[in-house]
DNA sequence: CTCATTCTTGAACTACGTTCAAAATATTGC
DNA sequence: GCAATATTTTGAACGTAGTTCAAGAATGAG
């Protein structure tokens, strides 16, 4: 019994890497399971022994997206605890900008997160939806620092509002659609941004 | 010659429309050609000869939405000038709210404004990216009356990040993805969102 | 070594957008 | 008015997807 399933586990390992160097290399629309079939040399069928659908597939390339982005937002608040307004506000410019430069330097992939959708009728599972919910909390911290009267279901409900604010910043400024903005007037414009809501949200004499 | 091409014309007008509704009712994902042939009664064939291919017409349709849009928010600033501080931040947040609303009562429609991607290789054509950029106007004659000191093209990048900011937080609110925040709920953290930049942005003593 | 079970395979199926040779229709010349 | 020519329309066929499944190969138990 062992046997088949170790070397599954393996396939499924080297298929997950094959997509998301697809992803990243031509895009989410550029994921064919011919060309991963080829890619990690079993046949076209047998991916479907290793995961049940494309979709599953694409949602574990998310899910190390995701680990990855989690780690970088990490790096950018260790040993950080906002002590005063200011901080708070710093901080927030910090993981807005870690996100921003995550975004670009993983464009193909953080764009998947957000252009996948499931096929007809299927809906994505509740572990993929804790994973995503787990990035604003990030931002729990520096808000609840410039917020100390607001309610725990209030600065739940503003981290990701101002997690939604920055994503749509970085989402349109990196839209080659319109006309994708250069990296220094996109971190400026966060910045810009970050620190108004900031200022706004300081509770001022 | 009259005859054809009146009947043509006609016709691209019937099959922008039964591709709106057919997007309205069912996603972008739903729109198939073999439908829409069906829907204003010609074959397959001749859909391309009243669009090139299936891109144009998802970007006529999206033509559409953005002038319902565009009417939408000329209707909430209709006479309106600010003339302080506190009624350019009351407009900017009627902006929003607008935002918002048309968001949610187009919800297929205007996902399909951000969803869409044209075919491998081509580009969105120049018409469509000066009509998507025109929403941005609204924004800057009330961010204007808030920064009175800053620079034409600081106010224009400007506005496109207060537009992006707010889109942002009504992509992640409406997604399913993640729990769709109620309509209240998500009218409240854009007005709080707004106000907070709106008090941000305004020079203070 | 044999038989039963399980896994793997790739041709085939469905469902798309798109093309194109042939048929249908319209326009022109006389 | 009618034949000759040009244009338009047609839908079967093509290419490219994801997914399925009957048949063959591999594995494991007795």
């Amino acid at each position: 019994m062992g046997k088949t399933t170790e070397r599954r586990d393996r396939q499924r390992e080297a298929l997950v890497l094959a997509a998301e160097q697809a992803i990243s290399e031509r895009g989410l629309a550029g994921l064919k399971a011919r060309d991963l079939a080829e890619a990690i040399g079993c046949s076209l069928g047998a991916i479907y022994n290793l995961v049940h659908d494309m979709d599953e597939l694409v949602l574990r390339v998310g899910s190390r997206t995701l680990a990855r982005l989690d780690a970088a937002l990490a790096e950018a608040t260790r040993g950080r605890t906002p002590g005063s307004d200011g901080d708070a506000t710093d901080m927030l410019v910090a993981i807005a900008l870690t996100y921003s430069s995550f975004a670009r330097e993983n464009l193909q992939l953080w764009r998947t997160l957000f252009e996948h959708r499931m096929a007809e009728g299927a809906s994505v599972p509740e572990w993929a939806i804790t994973e995503q919910m787990a990035m604003f909390r990030y931002i729990l911290a520096p808000l609840r620092a410039l917020q100390p009267r607001a309610s725990e279901p209030d600065l739940t409900l503003l981290s990701r509002t101002l997690f939604s604010a920055v994503h749509g910043v970085v989402v349109l400024g990196l839209e080659e659609k319109f006309v994708a903005v250069p990296a220094a007037a996109l971190n400026g414009q966060i910045e810009a941004l970050v620190r108004a809501i900031g200022k706004g949200l300081t509770p001022s004499a």
